[in-house]
RNA sequence: CGGGGCGUAGCUCAGCUUGGUAGAGCGCCCGCUUUGGGAGCGGGAGGCCGCAGGUUCAAAUCCUGUCGCCCCGACCA
């Protein structure tokens, strides 16, 4: 197929759109492959739709190399099946909610769960028919807060999501070993760098859960891993607790005066002072900081939780969303504190001389978790519940005992991977796909159960897989490109070859013409810049613009049947003969 | 939701402080010239100056409100 400048819907544009701040944004916008409508959401012109079919090939291919089925679901939902799993609440205003002219609830499908069990429910009801596995690639919505960066990140996002549908927990295994691989060769086909982290299972329930993230500065995730293979979402890490200590021997905790100690810092440099310690001196990470958090479930029911962690160490927000997930986190306010006598502002600790003063049973009765390095027999600094009063050689276990564990403590390079592999660093990446073992969530909230061999009835286990269509291709523009435009992986360019045809001579079209119905007949799919009267300048600022790896200059050589063969990636230009353009497109590396 | 910025031609922007006939570059149309790195000359089309109120003889410009967009943060896959 030729597809002619002349005729192609495509305008380029000379500057950057001003609402555009990444380059893979800026530049399919400035080459014609997509419009902005509104935030977050993007017409698809020729150039871009012709990207996204050959990105939605590969994954089609590998979907079907392990046997599972494509189908297609609707965009457009009732609200029961999301009512019935829950997540009719839990998405809160994270979905686009509308009504029809009864009044009757719909919305613009998140992700699919729902709809696919329910279908799996109404026709297969024999373990026989299992395991199965389908998928779609459909538009997702998401009312985004802030939608940005373009096709990074945006409220309609096109996904290819696959559900898997077993009887036994092996055969979920199975099932999802046989996705996460077809990942694998997905991104290597696409060219794209990942990484393959644990993720929390988080909202979505389930157990086991993974991300491929594409390691790149932009990326909105935190992932951690170690020289000896841990990966993990910063989200998933879980800190390493260091062996509980005896009891005895401690001497016993004693109350000092600390005025002006509004930090940290000078905290522990009154410790020291004060009482030094005789292996060594007080830091940071002896003091016990004590947070007050609220958290609101979700009916809206409110409590409030302190957390100990050490004083080297700020609260994460993200993982505590995590770990106190489905209820919302917040720092405790101003009337929280009004409502909790018993809490001296910035004098916080779990004990005082008069008796505990945090955790069940205490005298201000509010739950009291621990960070995981708290363990028993480990000495604290840390508020006395008094203005102007700590705390020294508060000892864990002797002196106070807490609720249970929060690990909601921020993640540091250096820390310990819970797998003993070694100390980690940190790293930002985009997620670009997600395996995940959902379990028996969804098919129990939806009555999805099949008869065993023994005609007992049983609940089906899930996984659902995800790649975000859209988004990669997205990121593949981010990761090809340079000043000049993008720079297009051979197997998903919108065109084999661009064909540029430059100068006043009628010759030089003719010579093109041929040279393109010989491509053409030779199976190629050739964009042909054939605009007369456009100067030199103009096409090759177009060509590198949008992107063909290969370009075929025919100009002053073609009466010679001499043409330049250029390589868009190296910027490589070489003079050949036209009777050899054909072998070269050929042997052109991927 | 908090902070900052911006809404003027298809695109990028000036004009607003100090009210007085709506501008530039690029793009687009016509003609002639030009043709290997975003050409030249001449002629042209194209604007509810985001929207609504107010002040004024007169508002793109000043005031009030409102809507939208962008960036940072929060949140989110």
């Amino acid at each position: 197929m030729t597809t002619r400048l002349t005729q192609l819907f495509l305008r380029t544009l000379r500057d950057d759109p001003a609402d555009a701040e990444v380059a893979s944004h800026r530049l399919l916008v400035r080459a014609g492959y997509i419009r902005r409508q509104a935030p977050g959401v993007f017409a698809w012109l020729p150039l871009g739709l012709r990207v996204r079919r050959r990105v939605e090939a590969v994954i089609r291919e590998e979907m079907h190399a392990i046997g599972c089925q494509e189908v297609h679901f609707p965009a457009l939902l009732p609200r029961e099946p999301y009512e019935a799993s829950g997540r009719w609440e839990e998405y809160g205003d994270g979905i686009f909610r509308l009504k029809d002219r009864k009044g009757a609830d719909y919305l613009l499908a998140p992700t699919h769960e729902e709809v696919f069990t329910l279908t799996v429910k109404d026709l297969y009801g024999s373990y026989k028919d299992l395991p199965l596995s389908i998928y779609q690639i459909q538009d997702k919505y998401r009312d985004e807060a802030r939608p940005r960066a373009g096709l990074l990140r945006g409220r309609e996002f096109s996904m290819k999501d696959a559900y898997s549908f077993d009887v036994t927990d092996e055969g979920l295994d199975v099932s999802y070993q046989a996705q996460r691989d077809a990942y694998e060769r997905i991104f290597s086909r696409l060219g794209l760098d990942y990484v393959i982290v644990q993720a929390d299972a988080g909202a979505m329930g389930g157990s086991r859960s993974e991300e491929f993230l594409h390691p790149t500065p932009i990326g909105e995730d935190t992932f951690v891993r170690s020289a000896g293979g841990y990966a993990a979402n910063v989200e998933a890490y879980r800190s390493v607790a260091p062996a509980a200590q005896s009891l005895d021997g401690h001497p016993s905790a004693e109350v000092i005066d600390s005025p002006q100690t509004p930090t940290i810092a000078t905290l522990v440099a009154l410790a020291n002072e004060k009482r030094p310690r005789e292996d060594r001196p007080w830091t940071a990470a002896d003091t016990l900081k004590n947070v007050v958090l609220r958290l609101t479930s979700l009916d809206g029911t409110k409590e409030l939780v302190v957390v100990g962690l050490p004083g080297d160490r700020e609260v994460d927000l993200k993982r505590a969303e995590v770990a106190f997930a489905p209820a919302e986190v917040a720092a405790a306010t101003e009337e929280d504190f009004a409502a909790y006598r018993g809490l001296v502002k910035g004098y916080i600790g779990p004990w005082s001389p008069s008796g505990a003063v945090l955790g069940k049973g205490s005298s201000t009765g509010i739950r009291y978790l621990v960070d995981p390095r708290v363990v028993d027999g480990t000495t604290w600094v840390t508020g006395a519940n008094e203005h102007e009063k700590h705390v020294l050689g508060l000892v864990a276990g002797r002196d106070f005992t807490a609720d249970g564990l929060a690990d909601i403590a921020e993640v540091r390079e250096g820390d310990p991977a819970p797998d003993g592999s070694g100390p980690i660093e940190t790293a930002r990446g985009m997620e670009i796909g997600h395996v995940f073992q959902l379990g028996r969530k969804y098919a129990e909230a939806l009555g999805l159960q099949v008869l065993d061999e023994n005609g007992k009835l049983v609940t089906v286990t899930m996984g659902s897989y995800g790649i975000g269509v859209t988004r990669i291709l997205g990121v593949i523009a981010e990761a090809n490109h340079d000043e000049r435009g993008l720079v297009w992986p051979r197997n998903v360019a919108p065109f084999d070859v661009h064909i540029v045809a430059t100068g006043k001579d009628a010759a030089v079209f003719d010579v093109a013409e041929t040279l393109v119905s010989e491509l053409e007949g030779a199976g190629f799919d050739t964009l042909f810049d054939d605009r007369p009267k456009v100067s030199p300048g103009v096409k090759f600022g177009d060509a590198e613009l949008i992107g063909v790896p290969l370009i075929v200059i025919v100009g002053r050589g073609a009466a010679e049947g001499r043409v330049e063969f250029w390589d868009r990636r190296t910027g490589e230009r070489d003079e050949i003969a036209l009777h050899e353009v054909l072998d070269r497109l050929r042997d052109a590396p991927q």
